[in-house]
DNA sequence: TTGAAAGCGCTAACAC
DNA sequence: GTGTTAGCGCTTTCAA
């Protein structure tokens, strides 16, 4: 049995197609020009033959798709997963589906999915970019077409975007470990372009004192995005005869690597090492000790994102949109004032 | 500057459109009839001018649009995003799109959700059901239209399915907290209907001795299926007098609260409390203390259902797949002999 | 080896 | 108020 289609619903009427589409479209001048009588005829039949209208050729016709691409880099990181969260719910709400797909940190990949994309033409694009500045062909395509784009993290010029602002919170948090007397505090993030996070090592090497930032290049470790990455790299920057007295981790999934790491080596969190992280993903209250740790409003980025795409939808002339949602720090128990000795205290 | 067509192409080398779709469809009959000379020229242009076709028009044309619906309950289970994650990877590899929502838990949105995918002409659909009992409509209207359906978690008659197999592997489990000396159970799992996790209740209770059934009501928590919700009944659970020697959580995500209430009640994990859960999703390793829990193999339950459904659509008359995934106990540090005291140990 | 033409299911301009 | 009709961009016979 094959699906009915809107003929279907017109025959067993016994009015036009148009009638029907008039009927069914959200279009309201025209569906006021139907009788009463008719629509709930119509309606009727709809429901009796379990007719859904084909949105392909909806959209064929309409050159609109009611539809939002949305490509991330990975599902590795909760926090990737609250951005789409807080995107598609928005759509929803707003009538509007999105097409999602991971690039699966590839850049290859990356490119794949954004040309899928076009070819189902999708009415926006909302991106995470990773490898993006890799295809400024595609990047060309894309405004060629005037597809309208925004981006989450902003980087490029005068394009919309949204993102969370780290700097000063950053800072804060910094400066939070300052005042619990830690001076030798590290930072722990991804592989450059690999991850998201670089945005926070500026402000990071910003608030550090001129002795700490002499140290400094021995204090940035980089490591792979997984968490089984992060955990090597604590582990062996803990395993050494001096380690830091603080860490900061670019999301709360590598401080539960180092967490783990600690714990491995018998050193205290907090007691013997302050660690401080970004997202405030689920798990971070949850976890022992819970992760002091910045709240990135994730889902509100993916909301928004929606909504600054749907306004320039409407609006093709509207100035570029930069949209920043503060971030908190949000201290919890993973720190503390900082031990005296080099070495744990034991 | 719009979106070039078939027919641009075409122009631009001075061929027929037909031609064009000739050199770019995969049908290897038809690529094979033009010469050489014409299919370079015709990619070349293809090239040029950034031409992507159309996938709508093609799909409405040829009848087949390569996506797959995926639609799973909600995203705040790691467990999903994996299965996602498995099946949008396999979808790739073998040329199929995902188009992919959550039902956010909402029997509405579950139903709206395979409508717009009905609309969307996916041409099959995986189900991680929670309500589609409720909705004999909807499943009457997807067989009649034959769209092809594999369920995630086998429990309808005559439908392709693929799980993880349970019953096997929760017996293990309890057998496992036997041998520590656990005579008092307990099983925390979600409101029936809204979290998957039922199939392991029937053969938890058939593994407990006389005894412990007739206590068993009381050991049979239920709770919404947030953390904080497991977190809570698990506060409760563990302020009684007596409280049990073991806890069965059906996935990690509850494991993660009940670790995190026991610790706030000064319970040690596992020398007053032995834990056990569900999943294996990637912190399980990672937390403190580890966990010991039954590997689910989402990922590969994800891609299976990708599988199983291709060769649906392959052969519309195979006989009924049932796919069943081994699960693995994986013991790490949450179990260990149970306390011998009623109270906990001091 | 290529081209012409029909039509997938729908919308929107126009006619009645 | 409702019907007629011309395509949206593509695939796929059939004819040349």
């Amino acid at each position: 049995m094959k699906q009915p289609t809107q003929s279907d619903v017109a025959r067993k009427v016994g009015v036009s197609r148009a009638t029907v589409s008039y009927v069914l479209s959200g279009n309201k001048d025209a569906a006021m020009l139907i009788s009463a009588k008719t629509r709930t005829k119509v309606l009727k039949a709809v429901k009796e033959l379990g007719y859904e209208p084909d949105a392909r050729a909806r959209s064929l016709r309409s050159g609109k798709t009611a539809t939002l691409g949305l490509i991330v880099p990975d599902l590795h990181n909760p926090h990737h997963w609250q951005i789409v969260e807080g995107a598609m719910q928005r759509a929803q709400e707003l009538g509007y589906e999105i097409l999602f797909s991971s690039s699966s940190l590839e850049a290859e990949h990356e490119e794949k999915s954004i040309r899928a994309l076009f070819r189902r033409s999708v009415d926006g694009l909302i991106l995470l970019p990773n490898f993006i500045k890799l295809y400024p062909k595609l990047l060309a395509q894309i405004t060629r077409q005037q597809l309208p784009v925004v981006l989450i993290g902003c980087r490029e010029i005068n394009i919309d975007c949204i993102a969370s602002i780290n700097t000063e919170v950053t800072k804060e948090a910094v400066r939070h470990l300052h005042q619990l007397g830690h001076k030798d505090i590290s930072f722990l993030l991804g592989i450059e372009n690999k991850t998201s996070g670089e945005d926070r090592l500026q402000p990071y090497f910003d608030s550090l004192s001129e002795n700490e930032r002499a140290a400094c290049t021995k204090n940035i470790i980089r490591c792979e995005p997984s968490i089984e990455d992060a955990y090597k790299a604590a582990y062996s920057l803990l395993s050494k005869k001096t380690f830091p007295t603080a860490i900061v981790a670019v999301n709360d999934f590598f401080a539960l690597g180092v967490l783990r790491a600690a714990k491995d080596l018998n050193i205290e969190v907090p007691k013997d090492l302050s660690l401080i992280s970004f997202d405030d993903v689920l798990f971070a209250n949850y976890s022992t000790p819970r992760l002091s740790t910045v709240r990135l409003e994730a889902k509100l980025v993916g909301s928004g994102a929606v909504d600054i795409l749907l306004n320039r939808l409407k609006n093709k002339n509207h100035p570029t949109q930069k949209v920043r949602i503060p971030a908190k720090l949000i201290i919890r128990e993973s720190t503390a004032m900082a031990r005296t000795t080099t070495q744990k205290g034991r």
